[in-house]
DNA sequence: CCAGCTTCATTCGAAATCGAAGATAGCGGC
DNA sequence: GCCGCTATCTTCGATTTCGAATGAAGCTGG
């Protein structure tokens, strides 16, 4: 199941060979599979050279997950088959600062709200993956110690949610979701990768030999390394010319402001730099090189095979533009080579088809594949 | 057989444990292994409450493997058995600055020295395991782009011992089996392990998941990042101010050379500080400080459960001091908490331990297992 | 000292898995 | 259009693995 629903396994041969299993047992058990109701023949595909082998994907009928993505202003949300195809898809706005009691509620409704609209009120509602602007503690779906989430510190999102809703819930960081939804749906085979996200916040997520390295549960942290930037900046965090001081979206936005400009939210900013305005563009200039300065050890280090840019900065060239010099200038060649930057793929969907990855994971290594199995 | 060898399965239930297989099974397994000579029972274990288990361990007459740590001037080797215990261990000179045919050859000769000396010449001998103070290429066994190493750029050492020994060889970077070793022998259930050798180079091997990270290959290189120093430097990278031109032993000698000193090797540097020379130390402690400067955002960023300090410098109380100080002062508590620094517990062993422990998977992995099994 | 509990290891019939051979099906060259 | 090649998928007997029950052995506490 889990190798079909990754759109790795989409024959009984190639499910053989990636499984290890014998040809016959594989057999076997996908016609029990498809008997149940979770698997289904999806016509034939290309031949090797030989007879076309019979396309299996999973059931669109058996059940669906919904995904959400929390930004600091907004919430994305989607409805997804077990294939991880988005049936319907929208973004609502919300603060995630009107505090932790708010927001779930709010998602509660937002998620049944947009099953409603999907029209799968007949299918399964399998599980609900949840991306937040801040570390979670994997343990114990938890928000811990978030600097720009005030009263949502040890907050447990995830067993609040189950409780409302009755399902399965997976929350996450929304720079690891990023790593996670590029890495599925971007780079198939891509072993190590990091996913860099610069909107409001910046965070970053970490691929490591295919699979979301967590850490101690706070990898990814890149946002307070000091830097080395023409003024003084103070962090929430205490110290003082940390990255997201000086390159963050906030951080511009208020820079920008104390000049006069009219700036809220990082898309603003973009808009100002594709309109062309000088002082913003050599802004935002500025922080990409920042950016490009911190990751340069950290590509050196971990030495992945595509370091990718999102969140809403991503979406000024310059800025891009900026990052990849520095990091060109200073890697070292034999990190470079055969290195891979570039922007999101799946653009600012990122990190809600993250979320669906991860609960879909969950969901068909759970119980409920063998009882739906049992029960037919 | 993996699983005992690692030490992590000691019984026959501990196994059907761990390796999700009925405990019918493993006694099956376990007594065809024990018949072809492979394992042994070796007593009892505590009792847990019930039964005693009987301890099972791989047997000591099946083959031995050689492991050698080629250091800048010297050549660390051992034979250790399939449990990866080591039978007889000694240190050769050996300068890695002579070149790749003459090491290569040097390698061969030791090698049978040492199983001459350690009284094992009667069990076969089914590997080889190399660790080399330079960047390796895994899936080639070839050195690329050394530093400290002329001559040895793309020279196939691999190919090469493997010819002229006839045995499966495994070649790797010191710093990374510095980290298979002390994951291996100091941090059993260490998930997410960093391992730092600063000797007369810096490096740095990575654990992720409890496996070798290698990222595209060179995966850990932290000897090029910059650093601000009070002194300008250049790296032979050709870029100024990397950590290795400031803080590695090979710089330090340098500099206390231009200012009288008479030293060659780190370990000289470690006596003169051990003998309370206060310029030395200032030194030393400095290049703890810059290399902490660069480890606190790859902590930050890789989040490890333990941070290990090894090589020559690493046996100096002011650079581990310093190093631990810049960490502590500047990392994120989340990235703190829990976290280990330490220097390693094998000590010098820990790249000579990687190097076997590497071995013995690739030699317990391969045919040979199912070979001697049928062959009895 | 013995009953009750726990853990370790083995036995043996039931069930799952394998693997070799065969059936199915398309490609490509002559 | 036919034959050989390749690849996919299925069939079926042989083998492996499972799992529940059983035996083995030791701890605990009255």
């Amino acid at each position: 199941m889990r190798l079909v629903a990754r759109g790795r396994g989409g024959s009984r041969a190639e499910l053989a060979r990636l499984s290890g299993m014998a040809p016959s047992s594989v057999s076997l058990r996908v016609e029990e599979l498809i008997e149940a109701g979770l698997l289904r023949e999806d016509g034939e595909g290309a031949s090797r050279g030989g007879r076309r082998p019979r396309r299996l994907r999973l059931h669109e009928e058996a059940g669906v997950v919904v995904a959400a993505d929390v930004g600091t202003h907004h919430v994305r949300m989607s409805v997804m088959d077990l294939a991880g195809r988005v049936v319907y898809s929208h973004e609502l706005p919300g603060e995630v600062a009107d505090g932790p009691e708010v927001v779930t509620e709010r998602l509660r409704q937002y998620a049944y709200m947009t099953l409603d609209q999907a029209e799968v009120k007949h299918l399964p509602l399998l599980g609900l993956g949840v991306g937040m602007p801040g570390p979670v503690d994997p343990a114990t779906t938890r928000i811990v110690a978030p600097s720009r989430m005030p009263g949502w510190n040890e907050y447990p999102v995830g067993e609040r949610l189950a409780e409302l809703m009755d399902v399965r819930v997976m929350v996450e960081n929304d720079a690891n979701l990023m790593a996670v939804g590029e890495h599925r749906n971007g780079w198939p085979g891509c072993e190590n990768l990091m996913a860099v996200k610069v909107g409001t916040g910046i965070g970053c997520g970490i691929i490591a030999s295919g699979r979301l390295h967590r850490g101690r549960g706070a990898a990814g942290d890149i946002s307070h390394v000091p830097v080395i930037a023409d003024t003084p900046a103070t962090c929430s965090c205490g110290h003082s010319d940390c990255l997201e001081a000086h390159a963050s979206g906030a951080a511009l936005c208020r820079t920008l402001r104390t000049r006069g400009f009219e700036v809220e939210y990082s898309r603003q900013l973009v808009d100002l730099v594709n309109d062309g305005v000088p002082e913003v563009t050599t802004l935002v200039r500025g922080a990409g090189r920042l950016a490009g300065q911190v990751l340069t050890p950290l590509v050196n280090f971990f030495n992945p095979d595509v370091l990718v840019l999102g969140g809403g900065l991503s979406a000024a060239e310059p800025f891009v533009a900026a990052v990849r010099a520095a990091i060109y200038e200073r890697c070292l060649p034999l990190a470079t080579r055969g290195l891979e930057i570039a922007t999101a793929v799946t653009g600012r969907d990122a990190c809600m088809l993250g979320a669906g990855s991860l609960i879909l994971d969950e969901v068909l290594a759970s119980d409920w594949v063998d009882e739906t199995l049992a029960s037919r």
